[in-house]
DNA sequence: AATACATTACAACAAGTGTTTAATTATGTA
DNA sequence: TACATAATTAAACACTTGTTGTAATGTATT
């Protein structure tokens, strides 16, 4: 993996520097945001020259619109609340969201809402999977009061990484694993079941 | 209000263009990020020359630094919960934060919470923000897991803020002044008083 | 072997940035 | 009235940014 000192066309095989590119801006725009991620910081993270960023992505935007695609735990949610009784939804979530193996919420969220900040792209792409993440799900079980509900679910993903991972506080954070998942349950069964009207 | 043409001393009472600019700098952080807000453009919002920021305040940062004020409805909580029973306490905490004409959370919060997703500063004064209103507030009665709940409660203002003014989701914020309120008590009555232990 | 072409590198540009320097005008003070 | 000094401006500097132009070098194809 790296740099090549020289130029000339690859071997077929050889390390495939477009994606290794990818790979660096989706960490840079993460950490850093979108204004702060220089296309030569990109360059230096991915070991690449900077006109190479853009002989294959045309501009920055470009590159950040493709380095944005947006996690995709959506389907599973929707399904999984057709089949299974009320009071266990908030635990089944929680579940998707935190279960097995995974014990912070998926990374590539954290750059999504860092970069929405600024970014205008950002923001709509953010809304898009909130909105097929739980708005449709709900919508799609005839929940009651289903667009604040969802609201009210992304909120407090939004704000658990937020938090947690921007502004550092460390309550939740410092919680076991297993007290994170109750608490988060607990918190998503009463938004979704709590008497609105 | 507005620039003079021409260079030299005012009289003792003209406008404070020091106080213009931080006025400016404030309306700009919160809009645009740090990045975005460059000196020309908060001089261009002032109606003041670039230089003159420069002059008043030495470095952008100072400017960012001192424009960034956190807001400070933070005693009035703690005094509250101390002398109000247990079930009203979610009913309490939404009057202070929505109550008698504010329909919105503090303008000044957003501006934190958007600067903080790219500068630590801003990061840390809204850390040290929602541990003043929140973290002591709770520990001052030793509420039980203080920590945790003091983290939900930051975690659900931001999230709400976020989701609203951010990513643009319309849920909670298209629902009625009265409905607002009544689903905020109630999720932050949860988040003070559900069983944790 | 010749040629086309994909892949990389180097150097530079134009625009925008925060910042500085020097000059200009008006006020307060002696 | 004269002078020091605060308030303001205009112009420029040094640097960083995204981006481009051009050249070099290798692989694939014929």
């Amino acid at each position: 993996m790296g740099k090549t000192k020289n130029p000339g066309r690859r071997p077929k095989n050889s390390t495939d520097l477009k994606a290794e590119i990818i790979k660096a801006a989706k960490i840079s725009f993460a950490q850093l945001g979108y204004e702060k991620s220089t296309i030569r910081h990109i360059a230096e993270i991915a070991k690449v020259d900077p006109s190479l960023i853009m002989h294959y992505y045309k501009t920055k935007e470009i590159l950040f619109a493709e380095s944005m695609e947006p996690p995709v735990e959506a389907q599973a949610i929707m399904n999984l609340l057709k089949v299974i009784p009320k009071e266990t939804w908030g635990a089944a979530i929680t579940e998707i969201l935190l279960g097995e193996g995974k014990k912070t919420f998926p990374q590539s969220i954290l750059g999504l809402i860092r970069a929405a900040s600024t970014e205008e792209k950002a923001a709509q792409i953010l809304k898009k999977t909130y909105e097929q993440q739980f708005l449709n799900s709900f919508k799609s079980i005839n929940l009651d009061n289903f667009a604040i509900r969802s609201n009210l679910m992304s909120s407090l993903i939004t704000g658990l990484i937020f938090t947690g991972e921007i502004v550092n506080l460390d309550g939740f954070k410092k919680a076991s694993a297993e007290k994170k998942k109750k608490i988060l349950a607990e918190l998503i069964q009463n938004i979704l079941t709590f008497k609105i009207d």
